[in-house]
DNA sequence: CTTATTCCCTGATTGC
DNA sequence: TGCAATCAGGGAATAA
């Protein structure tokens, strides 16, 4: 379950390796993982093409291309993207091989084949729709608080809703609403000015304090190297039912959200 | 326009 | 112990 801190530190991985080098060759292990265009015509378009910036939109990761053209990476719930100088350890779960100029491999791991890749002259019939990035200037509290009266929607579902604030996944909507102290059931738009100010804060800080832990790990999620992130532990929220609050001590509940599991401290987010 | 539900997929967990 | 059923969830598609 990657999330913005953990596409954003695999971003941050990635950029200084792979910007101006050139994809020599792509194997589709699995042909499915290719949303847009067919298997056949992105093994076809991308060789050759050489790579102008990565970067990160929400959940996705953009390699824009000298061309104009981007190719897009989403790895939804079990998928990795590993760089290595050496062929990849044989691996049931390796969807696909980007291999590049300096012999570099880019391998997407996914186990549930939920994993997408896109290659589109505009990026943004992909990533078009996407609410704003959480961590830029754009979002203030000002336009938080005028957004949320428009819902009528508990707000933990309106947090993980892409098209209203883009990055944010099941854990990290449970830890800023635990930061600021609000209900997940609680309804958008009975949201308080002062309660989207601190919301507003919450959601920036559980986030940096997520990416300065190189993201959560809790199953699958590996960093460019391969390795772990280190926020597991750090969380606010233990995601264990009847576990001690870590501010108040209370048993945390655990209920179902949209089919999502929602863990919250009934004291603390009265 | 909004909000809610179903489905994809497979390793891990639970139940008998 | 073993095997089947259930769970987990991001987001597209679909329904209301």
């Amino acid at each position: 379950m990657p999330e913005l801190p953990e596409v954003e530190t695999i971003r941050r991985d990635l950029a200084p390796t792979l910007v101006g080098r050139r994809f020599v060759s792509v194997e589709l292990l699995w042909p499915g993982i290719v949303r847009q265009p067919t298997a056949e015509e992105l093994e076809r378009r991308l060789p050759g093409q050489t790579i102008a910036e990565v970067a990160r939109r929400g959940k996705y990761l953009l390699f824009r291309l000298e061309s104009g053209e981007t190719l897009l990476a989403h790895l939804k719930m079990s998928g990795s993207l590993v760089l290595r100088d050496t062929a990849e350890a044989a691996s049931p779960y390796l969807r696909a091989v980007l291999t590049l100029d300096d012999g570099r491999r880019l391998g997407f791991y996914d186990p549930r084949k939920f994993g997408r890749l896109w290659l589109v002259a505009d990026e943004n019939e992909v990533v078009g729709k996407l609410g704003p990035e959480p961590l830029e200037p754009e979002f203030t509290p000002q336009e938080l608080y005028t957004r949320l009266l428009r819902h009528g929607t508990p707000i933990k579902a309106l947090l993980c809703d892409q098209n209203f604030l883009a990055g944010i996944g099941n854990i990290y909507a449970d830890e800023a609403l635990f930061y600021a102290g609000i209900h997940p059931l609680r309804l958008a738009r009975e949201m308080q000015p002062w309660e989207a100010d601190r919301l507003h804060c919450a959601i920036r800080i559980s986030l940096e304090r997520a990416l300065a832990n190189r993201g959560t790990t809790f199953s699958r999620y590996r960093d460019a190297y391969g390795e772990p992130g280190r926020h597991w532990e750090a969380l606010l929220v233990p995601r264990r039912p009847g576990a001690p609050c870590t501010r108040c001590g209370t048993s945390i509940q655990r209920i179902r959200l949209r089919g999502r599991g929602t863990y919250f401290c009934p004291d603390c987010q009265g």
